[in-house]
DNA sequence: TTGTCGGTCCTTTTT
DNA sequence: GGACCGACAA
């Protein structure tokens, strides 16, 4: 089986280790120089193999290989496909050696992907390319080795945001600033967008510096970035900010890179946010006259993540970037059917900020299901109900491992886990807490750092008195300022505080034992097989008896994490391996061989397709959610829909969309508008599905009988009281945004024509807590509520009454809720 | 030093 | 409704 590889000379590595300054040799070059000749070298008649699959745009870009190159990628038309083909055809034409590429991801699963597939086609030479990997891993790359030039030594650790926000804390604590009133969690955050934005303590906006801590925010973020220095640590912003600062500073450095990157690659490039532009374009511009073979590849309608710093005008503004820059739309889905890419493209449509691009395909099949709308009561019918649906086509044979729920906000998980248990289904939830972030990994993560890096002081405070040992806050307070004053790790400052007498006889046998334990691990660090040493540490320290001899429920599977880690350990080569790896890559593996369905937010599933997806909770408030009308308004809004685009486009044959008109938010039941996105999807590929459960059919048992129960059932969702209250309500408060806009926006689904409807920005959630206002209300008065049925007003605030209903005990519900009987 | 009570928060999340 | 954090008392 010929791949066009079979003969092709690849260099597993550069000839290593080289000084940084030797210009990397050219590979043997092709005499003619472009690559479609260099293969037909070998092949007069025919492509290699690799390009034959290819559609016209896709082999586009993987064929210009010079200068840079904008792939505009829609949702499911080839994009990975066609950057991993990109890397085999530059390797495969001889163009650069695997180490000259650079080719940049966000997250550890697309390196991880992108690295398989390309090994796929090239075999081994995938190996040689050390340049692949996230931004963060490559500024990692970049930083140990050029350390030295922003300051830190080769060896600095890499901070997760745990270790940020407490350090935080001690310095917001150390300047006199009540850290109630100014929390270290929200400064954390605050430097975190300023390095997303590139910004060093010199140069964030005044207003940004006045806003914490009555004006001392330039100040705290200073003082954050000298400890950080001390401590010969980076936070995650760093790995990004040093490198940009190390290339200004050492344009020599600079240039040596650029001869080093022939061709640069980026993944989702909607999602750099400014630093990672900067970065980016440090790397990628060049002098006039030489080469800018830069490829980056996005989706302006994918883009989601506005919200952590990402900047979509990065793709917007390429073409200026660099001039004379090709741009190639790849528009030719392979993924889902007309149906779903016409409720898709309709959707998006409505948004302005557009390159624009319309996915087509060529598929078409009269069996094709249409885009289903459903309607439910409330979120447990909705669980209810899609579990019934995924039983039915588990019936029909279809894996669950090809079906997924997608929701907005992660609560709406915990009512289909419920159901799910109760069914006795399988079901995975993706991107939960994480491995590497729970407490006793944590812990366990501590030990080894400070037996590998003895100055790291955060890993120091964390387990100096876990298991306890008797060394409190007093303890910890003098060995720091102890070691402050000194200029020392606080490891140095209790080996020598044991040998004085300043402290007393208790902690300082406890800090003895501990200063004794640490020698002797770092000792054994050369000599013993790491795993070996990991459970020796945690043995010896006391640390898995402390869980053993805990009585609490969780303490088994906190052991079994803890064996889990170790056995983790086995991979990698040594401790400081696998904690260099650990520092970057936070997630661990999911077992893939168990059928179950996935459970994820609509975040998480970018770069994911399904057969099936279901996606729950289309209402006014949760998708489009409230917060990201209120802070993000018009651009916000869009960015929802961008989501709502993602959710949809994920579905290869069936897509099932759901609302429900009664939700519970923050332990009060709310009714609920559907989205306004339901109202963008077009009739022409769209049913709304007959309930014969919602609503009329459905007995629900001894809860509160509703109202509507005695009413017909209903012929479909949108004739139900729900739905119609709904569009009662949007009427009334029209402020039509959209309305005169032409061709998108004023298709209707099954519900009579009643002029423009109002799309407003500020949608709203029918209540909203009012305190200030009288009730209308007064405690005694008989009450009917529309799911919990009749009841007597046992208490008012503001607008918020508790009730004593008759069947379904007391309650508190909003007053717009219920009337009086 | 440890356990319990009460107040607050509640979108999305990678590195 | 419930998880998490900090203050307070034993």
């Amino acid at each position: 089986m010929s791949n066009g590889f079979d003969d092709i000379p690849f260099f597993d590595e550069e000839p290593a280790p080289r000084p940084l300054r030797g210009r990397e040799p050219a590979p043997p070059a092709p005499s003619g120089g472009i690559a479609a000749r260099a293969m037909a070298a070998r092949d007069q008649h025919r492509a290699p193999d690799y390009l034959s699959g290819l559609n016209p745009e896709q082999r586009e870009a993987v064929e210009t290989l010079d200068g840079p190159v904008l792939v505009l990628a829609g949702a499911g038309t080839g994009k990975t496909r066609v950057l991993t083909t990109r890397i085999a055809h530059i390797l495969a034409s001889s163009r650069a050696y695997p180490s000259q590429i650079l080719a940049v991801t966000f997250t550890n699963k697309a390196a991880r992907e992108m690295k398989e597939r390309i090994g796929v086609l090239v075999g081994a030479a995938v190996e040689g390319m050390p340049w692949m990997g996230t931004f963060h891993s490559i500024g990692v790359k970049l930083l140990r080795r050029h350390a030295e030039l922003v300051g830190l030594k080769s060896s600095f650790t890499i901070l997760d945001t745990d270790d940020v926000v407490r350090l935080i804390k001690q310095i917001i604590q150390a300047e006199g600033i009540d850290d109630k009133r100014w929390p270290a969690k929200q400064f954390a955050q605050m430097i975190d967008g300023w390095k997303n934005k590139g910004f060093g303590p010199a140069d964030i906006p005044e207003g940004d510096a006045r806003s914490f801590a009555n004006g001392k925010g330039r100040e705290l973020y200073a003082s954050y970035q000298a400890r950080l220095m001390t401590l010969n640590a980076c936070d995650f912003g760093d790995l990004l900010l040093h490198p940009i600062r190390m290339f200004r500073a050492h344009p020599d450095v600079l240039k040596d890179y650029h001869d080093k990157f022939r061709y640069i690659l980026v993944d989702e490039y909607q999602d750099t946010n400014t630093a990672q532009y900067m970065w980016l374009r440090l790397l990628a511009q060049r002098p006039k006259g030489t080469p800018q073979n830069v490829c980056c590849v996005g989706d302006d309608d994918q883009s989601i993540y506005g919200w952590r710093g990402a900047e979509v005008d990065n793709i917007l503004r390429f073409e200026k970037d660099f001039p004379g820059a090709k741009v190639i739309k790849l528009e030719r889905n392979y993924r889902s059917t007309e149906h779903i890419l016409g409720a898709a493209a309709h959707l998006i449509a409505h948004n302005e900020g557009r390159l624009g691009k319309t996915l087509f395909t060529d598929r078409t099949d009269p069996d094709d299901d249409k885009v289903q709308v459903h309607a439910a009561w409330d979120s447990e019918e909705e669980a209810r109900a899609v579990g019934e649906e995924i039983e039915q086509l588990q019936r029909q044979q279809h894996n669950l491992n090809d079906m997924a729920i997608l929701v907005r906000a992660s609560f709406q998980m915990r009512e289909f886990e419920d159901r799910f248990v109760t069914l006795g289904l399988n079901y995975r939830v993706i991107g939960g807490p994480r491995f590497y972030e729970r407490l006793e990994i944590r812990d366990a993560l501590a030990y080894f750092r400070l037996v590998c890096q003895p100055a790291d002081d955060l890993a120091f405070e964390r387990i100096v008195n876990t298991p306890k040992r008797g060394l409190g806050d007093t303890t910890v307070r003098s060995l720091h300022d102890y070691a402050r004053g000194r200029n020392i790790p606080m490891l140095a400052a209790a080996a020598d505080l044991i040998e004085t007498d300043e402290m007393k006889a208790k902690p300082r046998k406890s800090l003895f034992d501990v200063v004794t334990m640490f020698k002797r691990w770092q000792g054994l660090l050369e000599t013993t097989p790491h795993t070996e040493l990991a459970e020796t540490i945690l043995e010896e320290s006391g640390y898995t008896d402390m869980w053993k001899n805990d009585k609490s429920a969780e303490a088994p599977g906190r052991l079994e994490n803890l064996k889990e880690l170790v056995r983790s350990m086995e991979a990698f080569e040594s401790m400081r391996g696998f904690l260099e790896h650990i520092a970057l890559v936070m997630d661990a593996e999911q077992n893939e061989d168990l059928d179950a369905v996935s459970i994820m937010t609509l975040h998480s599933a970018k770069g994911l397709e399904f057969e099936t997806v279901f996606l729950p909770g289309w209402e006014e408030g949760l998708f489009p959610h409230q917060r990201a009308l209120d802070e993000g308004g018009r651009s916000g809004l869009e960015e929802e829909r961008r989501l709502a685009y993602v959710g949809l486009t994920r579905a290869k044959r069936r897509c099932h969309i759901w609302f429900v008109s009664n939700r519970r938010i923050h332990g009060l039941w709310q009714s609920t508008l559907p989205s306004r996105f339901l109202d963008e999807l077009p009739v022409a590929h769209v049913d709304v599905a007959e309930t014969d459960q919602s609503y009329g059919g459905y007995n629900r048992g001894g809860y509160g009988q509703s109202r509507f129960d005695s009413q017909e059932p209903f012929a479909n969702a949108y004739s139900t009281p729900g739905w119609k209250r709904a569009q009662q309500n949007k009427t009334d408060a029209t402020r039509d945004n959209w309305g005169t806009r032409s061709g998108v926006g004023l298709e209707r689904i099954g519900y009579g024509e009643s002029g423009p409807r109002a799309r407003t920005i500020d949608g709203e959630l029918v209540a909203k807590s009012k305190i200030d206002e009288p009730s209308k209300f007064n405690v005694g008065d008989r009450v009917f509520h529309i799911k919990f049925g009749n009841g007597n007003i046992a208490g008012i605030e503001g607008n918020k009454l508790t009730i004593d209903f008759d069947r379904a005990g007391q309650k508190r519900v909003l007053d717009g809720f219920v009337e009086r009987v």
